[in-house]
DNA sequence: CTGTTAGCGCGTTCAA
DNA sequence: TTGAACGCGCTAACAG
């Protein structure tokens, strides 16, 4: 088209003004005449104009683009923390540039890279393990960097989430006050999803603690999903009978492992217990809801906006935000 | 910090030479000696150079940026269509920025004009129905606009998707073949998601000619879940006990009504059928696979893709690439 | 209340 | 194989 060559330049001879009122009328800034902004605004809509950010943002370096890192899409708890940080930041003017690392530090490193490169105001990763020359980025570029989801570790600058290794351990407590002796885990590719984990040693530490076996583990390699909880469960069962609760790495699988149940007629809770993590929807919608750990990630996006909102330079000595977590009792354990 | 002020003229300046010379070391464009192009990566590589993307599109006037909007996240299909988008564009070096509607198209002319402020390469949204001046914006943009979910309309640029109309009538014509007569449709705004409104025009449509009663209709008035299909079979079979099968907006929905018929003690498709629509995973992984039809989802995204990146100049003519559906007969109708 | 000047950091174009 | 000059479109800082 060459169409969109409309400038400020353009509006500005339209309205017989010079750039500079143009942008003070668009940006409303600075007092501007009503007559003179009425021409400048009808000079807009008669040609269409469309601001370009770019420039803008290169002659006032302030961006109102926010990169947003997220490990994955197909765990059904991303998109809900996409969910909620996008509707933190659209109330506020901002837009997410969104990058998906697969859990894998050099791909996050790669995306953190480029997205630095569109200037962002902040940058929200998740969790704490970064690959060092990730943390240089993103130290070196002097914005935000508002760490999700865990923070049992040391924030590059703000961290908000919960301890996934408590978690973990409540988990254990939990259970065992149910009555539950011997344990069974379900996971995915643990080494990678650094946060399940932790949740997992947590559980381990505190059954051993307390005397109890650790639990036997069945860990596949893909990634988390409803259909790999299923199967978990199904192995794990044929090679130790003896479980009496499964806890599974999160609501994903969980949700699986419930589906095996009701399929081989296994009666929940009776016969064997199933606990998760998240807190899900789509595992509290279940007839029975999963018995799980609620981690609030609403109120994690949007403390995670309001915090690069309140103020734009970074705390030298870091800082954690702990949203803690809740036991869903539920009904499958 | 005031860290990042490294530039491209602090590089040449380490690696003694010209700006112009660095650019092209990192571009990899025109010949470079090798011996330069060690010293300059060197020098890049002791600054810690970002290079900034605003100047560069702005001096170059070609993005990698991609704007993506969408209905929403919390239909489980979008984050689905999202990770597919995500994967194509990774692939080929773009980064989406991401808007997200609530089915609102004024929000969605917002969204579009924001996004179109960084000069993206090319913008995706969900579906045919827009303002007329979103239709306006983007087509002054003079970028690709490639509208996608759905060919039941005259396209801005490029439409890829599959008809829903017609997918509501191979649903009835499908469960007609079944033996059922009698149906029911739980659905959730349908005059915001006007693609579910398609889908039950069509079943409607091929009900009413082949001398069949229309369907009796639930609509919630919040966003499509699990629980609002639970919620949504309970009060159409409290009105209509007479249904045999009901028809779900989409998966979601669904896989509520099936966790309805699971708690009330109603036997899948001998009771009553149970039919959705998206072919999502979740539904499929249920201990009776949901009945359902599968949209291309992965392949939608990744034709989007492929068709910005074949040529950067829109069809003037438009043009339609229906990707289909396939009847998944599943266990629940 | 409005305008002028001087860049923001890069890539294109032309020259060497 | 390398460089100089110029401008992309906008806004900050200072005038008036």
């Amino acid at each position: 088209m060459s169409s969109n060559a409309v400038t400020l330049r353009d509006v500005a001879r339209l309205a017989e003004v010079s750039e500079i009122t143009v942008s003070r009328v668009l940006r409303g800034s600075g007092p501007i005449r009503a007559a003179t902004r009425d021409r400048v605004l009808e000079a807009v809509r008669r040609t269409g104009y469309v601001q370009n950010r770019l420039a803008g943002t290169l002659a006032s370096s302030s961006s109102n683009l926010v990169g947003v890192v997220l490990p994955s899409l197909s765990n059904n708890v991303f998109p809900e923390v996409m969910a909620g940080i996008n509707a933190a930041l659209v109330r506020s003017g901002y837009q997410p540039v969104v990058g998906v690392t697969d859990y894998d530090a050099k791909a996050e490193e790669h995306l953190v890279r480029s997205i630095l490169a569109w200037k962002p105001a902040a940058m929200i990763l998740t969790g704490l393990q970064h690959s060092r020359e990730t943390v240089r980025l993103v130290e070196r570029a002097g914005i935000r960097v508002i760490e999700i989801m865990d923070v049992g570790g040391r924030p590059i600058d703000v961290a908000i989430g919960l301890s996934h290794y408590a978690a973990g351990m409540a988990t254990a407590k939990h259970l065992l006050a149910r009555g539950y002796r011997r344990f069974g885990f379900v996971g995915h590719d643990i080494k990678r999803d650094h946060r399940a984990g932790q949740r997992l040693q947590g559980l381990i530490e505190w059954l051993v603690e307390t005397g109890m076996a650790p639990p036997r583990i069945q860990l596949s390699n893909g990634a988390s999903s409803i259909l790999a909880g299923r199967a978990g469960l199904q192995s794990l069962l044929a090679n130790y009978p003896e479980c009496e609760v499964v806890v599974f790495a999160n609501d994903d699988l969980a949700v699986g492992g419930v589906y095996h149940c009701l399929a081989a007629g296994i009666t929940l809770r009776d016969q064997l217990g199933i606990f998760g993590f998240n807190g899900l929807d789509i595992a509290q919608a279940l007839p029975q809801p999963l018995s799980t750990i609620r981690s609030n990630r609403a109120l994690i996006g949007q403390i995670a906006v309001e915090t690069f909102l309140q103020s734009s330079t970074p705390e030298p000595e870091g800082r954690v935000i702990d949203t803690g977590f809740d036991i869903i009792a539920g009904e499958t354990a």
